[in-house]
DNA sequence: GCCAACCCATACGTTTTCGGTATGCCAATG
DNA sequence: CATTGGCATACCGAAAACGTATGGGTTGGC
């Protein structure tokens, strides 16, 4: 079953001719001719009478028409598809990101990128750190946005911004008062944090900041999310530090006030497989940094 | 675009190795592995990214993948479709009959035909004696029963069959006492005629026949059907000489006498185009002997 | 009624393409 | 460091396809 002779087989059918078909096929009419006799051979019964005046289709080969036409065309229909994906023209787009990011950049970065590569389809999900790391080795997810970046072999990072840190805290808190919050008054105070930094890379860099000013604040409880987080926040358990873009989504009751001489911030990085070659990735990336500028 | 590379292309996914699709196809690894990268030169982007351990499809490969599978079953199919028709397993049989056969045929003629070609699409036409003709030559019909057989060049005839001429009449004829009609008694009488002979050959039968005994009835009527035959016979206009199997569906009221000393009959006759080897016919021809058997 | 035109089929030589064998390269593994 | 497993490359022989030349049958015109 060549695809060849089919393609010969319809044209033949079409023109109701060899000889017409021939031309129209740009080669000469006696091969023509034995490529049909050998799908007929094929096939094992005559697809055409010849008449006098040309050819015409028995019913064998009107039921041979009808399928065979519909495999050419989803032949080169599979190659403009797969010339399509590989040119970034359709596909899948499959985006990992974590909650704090969502409100600040989805309600722009979705439209963007919907005019940025049109035909294509978006996947978008909520991920841990360590789950978005899986999917990308795994293929399932084709970008990640971070904060801060993966540090994987296989995994390559573009920084596309950053967050400063900011304490989020009840709006009667005493230190709610002040524009910004001098890094000693968190001296003590109880703070609410994320996962232990093996879990979750963010909370390892608010430690680092903590530490670097020398800085202790008790633990009064381990989050999930920064969602429970603030919840914790409102009920009065303690302080949380945030980059700034948590503020939106955030439950009203809770202020954020930046930290005062702590030039600390956190990296938004695209994260993707170094080996996913998709034109998809370039173009996400300049969206990306196209909605993180207006943040 | 060539089939065969579709078809290695979609054993080499199956597989996700070169090596293995090789032995399933019962071919050396070399040749598969220039195939594939002919059919990657030939979409212009890689299908399959090549690890240590095995070949992955691309986004772009996946993209082909469900495609060319679709297109190497349509194309299977479409032989076997071919075949199966030749075959007489499949496609349509077309049959044209005339009005009088209807009720002695039919209903014993469609389960018949149903038992011995099922997967045929079965269609039914009542056509005039013209119409038959025509439709058998352009192949819009592919048999037709008719009585008598059609007479031309390109149409093939077997006779399956004869039907003896009745008299039909009103009730209350005179004639209806007898067992059996002399021919004599029919001189003069009124007769309801169908179209001249060289537009239905069944009248140029009954024609013949009433020649052959000299006879002469007085054309009281010409009518274009047996139906509207019966009905002026119904309403006293005169006598019609039909086939026997005419009784069947005519009216209440109309009884049928046979012609005494008349061996006339009328040939029942299946027929096709000499050149249609369609192997359904063959087996229409032994489904209509078994039920004019049974008439 | 014969000749020209048309169309498909066959024959043969040339070229392209395909498949097999031998071998190389690279990475992972022990 | 050697071995294994997997794909890529090189080369050769075989098969298939294409083109040119030609035959044979039917139609239609002079």
């Amino acid at each position: 079953m060549d695809l060849r002779r089919l393609r010969y087989f319809v044209a033949v059918a079409e023109a109701r001719s060899i000889g017409k078909a021939a031309e129209r096929l740009r080669m000469a009419q006696p091969p023509l001719s034995v490529q049909i006799r050998k799908l007929e051979a094929e096939i094992g019964a005559p697809l055409f009478r010849r008449g006098t005046r040309g050819m015409d289709l028995t019913e064998a080969g009107q039921a041979l028409l009808a399928r065979a036409s519909e495999a050419l065309a989803l032949a080169v229909d599979g190659a403009e598809a797969a010339r399509a994906v590989a040119a970034g023209k359709r596909g899948r787009l499959s985006v990992g990101y974590m909650f704090v990011l969502a409100n600040a950049m989805l309600p722009r970065l979705i439209p963007e990128l919907r005019r940025s590569v049109p035909g294509v389809d978006l996947e978008f999900a909520e991920l841990s750190a360590s789950t978005r790391e899986a999917r990308l080795l795994d293929r399932s997810v084709t970008v990640a946005l971070c904060m801060p970046a993966i540090n994987h072999p296989e995994i390559q990072v573009a920084r596309i911004g950053a967050q400063p840190f900011m304490l989020a805290m009840p709006i009667r808190s005493p230190l709610a008062r002040l524009v910004a919050v001098p890094m000693e008054r968190l001296q003590g105070r109880p703070l609410i944090a994320l996962p232990p930094p093996e879990q979750d890379p963010a909370s390892s860099a608010v430690a680092a900041m903590l530490r670097r000013h020398q800085i202790v604040m008790p633990i009064a409880s381990r989050v999930e999310t920064v969602h429970s987080a603030m919840s914790l926040v409102l009920a009065g358990e303690g302080f949380a530090i945030v980059p700034a873009c948590a503020k939106l989504g955030a439950p009203r009751g809770i202020v954020f006030r930046p930290l005062r001489d702590a030039a600390d911030s956190i990296d938004i990085a695209v994260c993707w497989r170094r080996d996913s070659q998709s034109p998809l990735i370039s173009r996400f990336l300049k969206c990306a940094e196209k909605v993180v500028a207006r943040i």
